[in-house]
DNA sequence: CGACTCACG
DNA sequence: ACGTACGTGAGTCGT
């Protein structure tokens, strides 16, 4: 008779449970929140699978067989916090209420003995559900054996069998164990093969099949390096598929009647009672005839809110939060630089959590603790509080983690990272829909420093788990600090000129829209491309040249295309351009001058772009004009503030394309930078195939949008629209680019590849970005994913390597004490003001600290210019 | 509030 | 054959 048999790996789910869940003790002390989450955990399968068998295994002890083969195995996994471990009796309490069998065994993992039941019920005949939350179990997905593996927080698991892991990673399970022993596993501490990678090992496995395999063939691989590393590690690797191979013939038998189950309800209810489990205890009663309620309740464990306002008792406060040295807390800030300030904090101490509004007596000292680097604080959009502590003189120190900007490394394309759409993601915990409306009340703040402290765990863990938290300690968050600094800072932009300039562009508007209404023969709203239809393809008849989904297009593009036609079109061409200036950056900026200081103070964005960069608002200053002469004017406004003589630009030289050389390693691109030749003259040459002194202006601009082409994910559509050549002409661009440098070839289709088989993209920094519709069937989308997919890994590098530049330039000059400040990052460059004195002092260290960012394959290279103003910095 | 246009890297 | 370049933010129109 086949049977339906869950096995459960109980060490991978407690441990789950521990982190997902806030630390919940009872009244008398007993932790218990991995106990609570393992036991919802259990309950939700019982009554989701409906097994016929089911067993629960656990790790024994550190060292498994492995360490006798490998000492290193696992070494650097760091202590079980007592807390945690305090837990499994507990569960092991819970399991036999609930009938349930547990087995371990001295010398092997959960992983062992779930290999071995598995496989024996399995050939046997029997369906087998493995629950764990660790991946390595994928390996032992056969047509009998499925693996449920948890996501996020205890409630969402997702199901693999072979169908389904092949669809994701696009190899069979059991090669997923000679995957690892090539590239190695850090968290198990599992060595690899020295400089074989994620990439390069999934090549090679996709082609050799296995490691033995591999090693046999070493003399057809490609790449003299990486058959020499395999040649000289091939134990190495041997050893390594061993370690991360899952054994499934321990001497364990499996026999059915071992893992029936039996549930003693009194018991039950009588460990719910115990450990404080107020909601489970009503969802017991209905588990043993089968239907389980599956919504989770609001863990238990904080009290609740509380407003605190005598001196003596934020006193208190202040001194317990010292005594843990941990600050978790929220605040509530008003309004924006430069009108910024503090309404309250919320903080978690004495066991609850206590909102202080800024008029209590004592909030200062609470702020003296903001400013204490000896107390961590973790919070939940620290740059705002940066600046709302500025505003009052302190200086927040001793920033440890920022909820909001881990989730957004988790994953930079979700759209909110609002407190309650965090709980909901990473704890499944869904919140009351009012919350939304009391963003600015007390009860707000309590309940957010709660949800703070509840999913600080989870996030901090997920950044291990994703390799994220290297990424976040030593880029993404001591940059917050320099993001507020330069904010704060602002950029003076002198208001009288601006005016003058405004006032200048508004006369001339005013003529040519006279002329445009005598040229078109009536009076119509230019601004609206409707109106503007009309009278250009409609009363003009000029020939319509693209359509938008609604109408007509006047883009730019269309009206060059119409220049000659008619006389309005040049006076169109000018109106446009001279409008958005004024409107945009004149007036638009003219509004944001801060009366008192004449400086401008944006903001910038560190969780919005997909791809890692920042972005800029009220005002966008990553837009200013440039590229044509009436826009560089306004430049020109932004000047040096009081105390400093120039403002100073410095600007990576080609910084994608350098990435693309590093990534890629192919040699032509890496020889053009080495020899520092100029990379789109060199890529003309090889592209059309004529020696470096002959490529003509004409060739060198088509080779530069081949260039560029190939960072965004080239086309040959995109490419012939960009440069004016046919399509078919553009893709021989193309062709002749890849044979030329094919290592880029390789690079864009293995980006590409394993994004199918991952799901995602990855940084040089590890940064993340998932790609859903990679394996999308609709072929828009599925299109838009693969550039994507080239485009990111090169883009989002170049963002990490500036933020790192950043980082290092702020540091320097404020242990310098130097008075130069940074004002603005525009992806590839940074701009700064500088007083005379520090001028080239100033110039050496940013040159220093910018190049110095990252360790590439070819050199990184800063331009320094300065001048009186934006506009003359060249 | 979406669509269009246009400013930047 | 499919129909596009990658990443942003702001002003304006019109529903």
């Amino acid at each position: 008779m086949t049977r339906r048999f869950v096995i459960v790996d109980g060490s991978s789910l407690v441990h789950r449970g521990f982190y997902a869940l806030p630390l919940l003790t009872t009244a008398g002390g007993l932790y218990t929140n991995a106990v609570y989450g393992f036991t919802t955990m259990i309950i939700k399968l019982l009554g989701e699978l409906k097994p016929d068998l089911i067993v629960v295994a656990f790790d024994k002890g550190k060292i498994t067989f492995r360490n006798d083969v490998y000492i290193e195995y696992k070494a650097h996994r760091k202590p079980t916090p007592g807390e945690l471990s305090q837990q499994f009796p507990l569960v092991k309490e819970v399991l036999q209420a609930l009938g349930i069998t547990a087995i371990e065994q001295a010398g092997y993992e959960a992983d062992d003995i779930i290999g071995t039941l598995a496989t024996k019920a399995g050939k046997m005949g029997h369906q087998v559900i493995i629950v764990t939350g660790d991946q390595d179990a994928l390996q032992l997905i056969s047509p009998n054996i499925q693996v449920m593996l948890t996501k996020k927080g205890i409630s969402d698991m997702d199901i693999y069998d072979n169908q389904a892991f092949e669809a994701k990673y696009g190899i069979t399970p059991q090669q997923q164990i000679d995957l690892k022993g090539l590239m190695g596993d850090t968290s198990d501490n599992i060595p690899g093969v020295p400089g074989i990678g994620k990439i390069t090992a999934a090549k090679l496995i996709s082609e050799y099949g296995t490691i033995e395999n591999l090693l046999e063939n070493i003399d057809h691989i490609s790449g003299k390096k990486i058959q020499e590393n395999l040649r000289n590690n091939k134990e190495i690797a041997l050893l390594s598929k061993k370690l991360a191979t899952i054994v499934c013939d321990m001497p364990i038998e499996f026999v059915a009647e071992n893992f029936t189950f039996h549930p003693d309800s009194e018991k039950v209810k009588e460990l719910c009672v115990k450990f404080e489990f107020k909601s489970l205890v009503n969802k017991i009663g209905n588990l043993f005839p089968g239907n389980v309620e599956q919504t989770l309740e609001e863990p238990e464990g904080l009290t609740d809110a509380e407003i605190v306002t005598s001196y003596d008792e934020v006193t208190e406060i202040i001194k317990q939060v010292r005594q843990v040295g941990l600050l978790e807390f929220y605040a509530i800030v008003l309004g924006r630089l430069p009108d910024i300030s503090m309404q309250g904090v919320a903080v978690i101490a004495l066991g609850k959590t206590v909102y202080i509004p800024a008029e209590a007596e004592g909030f200062r000292d609470m702020l003296l603790l903001f400013a204490d680097k000896t107390v961590m604080k973790v919070t939940h959009d620290a740059k705002i509080i940066y600046n709302a502590c500025a505003k009052m003189g302190i200086i927040l120190q001793g920033l440890v983690f920022d909820t909001v900007l881990a989730a957004y490394l988790l994953d930079p394309t979700a759209s909110d990272y609002s407190l309650a759409v965090l709980k909901e993601r990473y704890l499944g915990q869904t919140s009351n829909n009012q919350i939304g409306k009391m963003l600015k009340e007390p009860i707000f703040a309590v309940w957010a420093a709660q949800t703070i402290h509840g999913i600080y765990p989870t996030l901090k863990q997920g950044l291990v788990d994703n390799e994220l938290d290297q990424l976040f300690d030593e880029v993404e968050l001591p940059l917050v600090e320099v993001l507020a600094a330069v904010e704060n800072h602002g950029i003076q932009v002198n208001a009288e000129d601006l005016k003058v300039m405004s006032d200048d562009l508004g006369a001339k508007i005013e003529v040519l829209l006279s002329n445009i209404y005598q040229c078109a023969g009536e009076r119509f709203n230019v601004n609206s491309p409707k109106q503007l239809g009309v009278i250009l393809f409609e009363k003009l008849n000029l020939p319509v040249i693209k359509k938008t989904k609604t109408g007509y297009s006047t883009d730019v593009e269309v009206l060059e295309k119409l220049i000659g036609q008619h006389d309005v079109i040049d006076k169109l061409v000018e109106y446009r351009m001279l409008t958005k200036l004024k409107s945009t950056y004149l007036d638009g900026l003219a509004a944001l001058i801060c009366h008192n200081t004449g400086r401008i103070h944006t903001t910038f964005n560190q969780m919005v772009t997909a791809t890692g960069r920042l972005s800029s608002s009220e005002p966008n200053l990553q837009n200013i004009p440039i590229r044509t002469e009436a826009g560089r004017r306004i430049r020109e406004l932004f000047v040096p503030g009081e105390g400093y003589d120039y403002i100073m630009s410095a600007d990576y030289s080609q910084i994608e394309l350098r990435i693309l050389a590093d990534m890629s390693s192919d040699a032509n691109l890496i020889e053009s930078f080495a020899q520092r030749q100029d990379v789109h003259t060199r890529t003309a040459a090889e592209v059309f195939e004529v020696p470096m002194s002959e490529v003509t202006a004409e060739l060198r601009s088509r080779a530069k949008a081949v260039n560029f082409g190939i960072v965004y994910g080239i086309s040959d559509y995109g490419l012939s629209r960009d440069i004016g050549v046919s399509r078919k002409e553009a893709g021989q661009y193309i062709n002749n680019y890849f044979i030329k440098y094919h290592g880029v070839k390789e690079f864009i289709d293995n980006v590409v590849k394993e994004a199918r088989r991952q799901g995602y993209v990855t940084t040089l920094f590890g940064r993340r970005r998932y790609l859903p519709d990679i394996n999308s069937s609709n072929f828009n989308l599925r299109s838009f994913a693969e550039r994507t997919a080239m485009n990111t890994p090169i883009q989002g590098t170049a963002a990490d390597i500036i933020k790192k530049a950043m980082i290092d330039v702020h540091n320097a000059l404020q242990n310098k004490k130097l008075h130069s400040r940074i004002l603005l990052q525009v992806h590839d460059e940074l701009i700064l003001e500088v007083p005379q004195y520090e001028v080239e002092q100033v110039a050496n260290i940013v040159k220093q600290a910018m190049e110095q960012s990252a360790n590439l394959q070819v050199p990184l290279v800063v331009d320094v210019k300065i001048g009186k103003n934006w506009a003359g910095a060249k």
